[in-house]
DNA sequence: ATATTTACCATACAGTTGTATGGTATTTAT
DNA sequence: ATAAATACCATACAACTGTATGGTAAATAT
């Protein structure tokens, strides 16, 4: 049995995945034959069926909207790029950022932020400690007073972000560390986004509400 | 009106946000009713009645296994940490890695896989193109043939491998390409993980078109 | 004391769902 | 030339789905 899908087929997967992307489901059998313009389920029925045989999909049989892709094997959702990597001539690629840790399932969190290790104590009155992690929203407009993570001269800091006439001033709450100050145009500066939330490992509670 | 749960309907909201993480879609009321010893589905139907009214779901007249979370995007998964932040003295980060990606949002993803942005070209002939992001299950154990990301050196590729005896062949669909050919007892070498899917951004096509 | 809220049950119903079966027309392979 | 695969249609059905309505019992609030 060949495994390659005919234009249609493709077509219906590629609505399948469609619709988990938008709705988070997949679409019943009516939906799709909609979609297509079918007048009977049926139809589609055989394309899935034809999908499953050459093994795209797994229908969970008597379950509505229960198709699951086999795509590779298991949920997608929006996730930060670690890094780059060759396929053709070796680029380089950070080794390291390879790390992921458990949060708790309850705590805000908007779906295509990322996460920062954070290292020093410039902010340790703001209850951001090293070895904290922030939530980072990536972004372009700020208040004064916000932490934000910038990038200048290919190293990233975690400051409070304070907008003046023709710059920007970073600030640290510790006051051992001078503010930043930057000119609008540097190019070599910019701001990535909004450290919306931090998160602590190990037993230690967590400073949310801290962060306004 | 109250915002707040009771207990119950605080059980029944986390096992929405549970099988929405596993399954990637509500469940039916029915299943709710059995997951909770209820012996009829009305209850449900009524704690979803006040869930909703209290705003912490919201649902689609009609529509079967739709339960829509309201808390936002507040929902913490396993990610994958970018990379360290300073904020006292800057430390190095990795700024390119500092991108994100919509990915189709529930479809499966094993939770502890990453992503990679791939360069070059050398697996085109697999459907993986320059640009293209690859969700990579981290593991140690491959099959011939299967497109895998290995580290070499701090440098990173996507290959094909082929396991011989003694030594590990990466290959690449490319002819233009020589294959990589690894002593098993190398140690600058090791394999971070399979590549169990391909995602590619820009327009409303996707992959699959480019999958037979 | 009495009204409200919470937590369940039962029954009923129409619309939806996946599935099964049988059929036609066109294209592709042998 | 004929078999097989593809792409559709129609009808039928049992199970499932969400919803509606009405009821009981206990706890809580007024």
């Amino acid at each position: 049995m060949s495994k390659e899908l005919t234009d249609i087929q493709s077509k219906i997967l590629n609505f399948l995945i469609e619709q988990k992307v938008e709705k988070g489901i997949s679409p019943s059998l009516a939906e799709i034959a909609d979609r297509f313009g079918y007048k009977n389920r049926a139809t589609v029925q055989q394309h899935l069926q034809s999908i499953e045989k050459k093994g795209y999909i797994k229908k969970n049989p008597k379950r509505s909207r229960s198709i699951e892709l086999t795509l590779g094997d298991k949920y997608f959702f929006p996730r930060p790029i670690l890094g780059e990597v060759a396929a053709g001539n070796p680029l380089t690629i950070y080794p390291d950022s390879i790390d992921t840790i458990q949060l708790p399932t309850i705590v805000k969190m908007p779906m295509d932020s990322f996460l920062l290790r954070v290292k020093g104590d410039s902010l340790k009155d703001a209850y951001i400690f090293s070895g904290d992690v922030v939530i980072v929203k990536p972004g372009n407009e700020f208040l004064d007073g916000q932490i934000v993570v910038a990038i200048l001269d290919d190293s990233a800091v975690v400051k409070r972000y304070y907008r003046k006439s023709g710059s920007i001033e970073l600030h640290s709450e510790n006051q051992d560390y001078q503010p930043i100050i930057v000119d609008l145009n540097d190019s070599n500066f910019r701001i990535v986004g909004l450290v919306v939330g931090v998160y602590r490992t190990m037993g230690k509670k967590s400073l949310n509400n801290q962060l306004s």
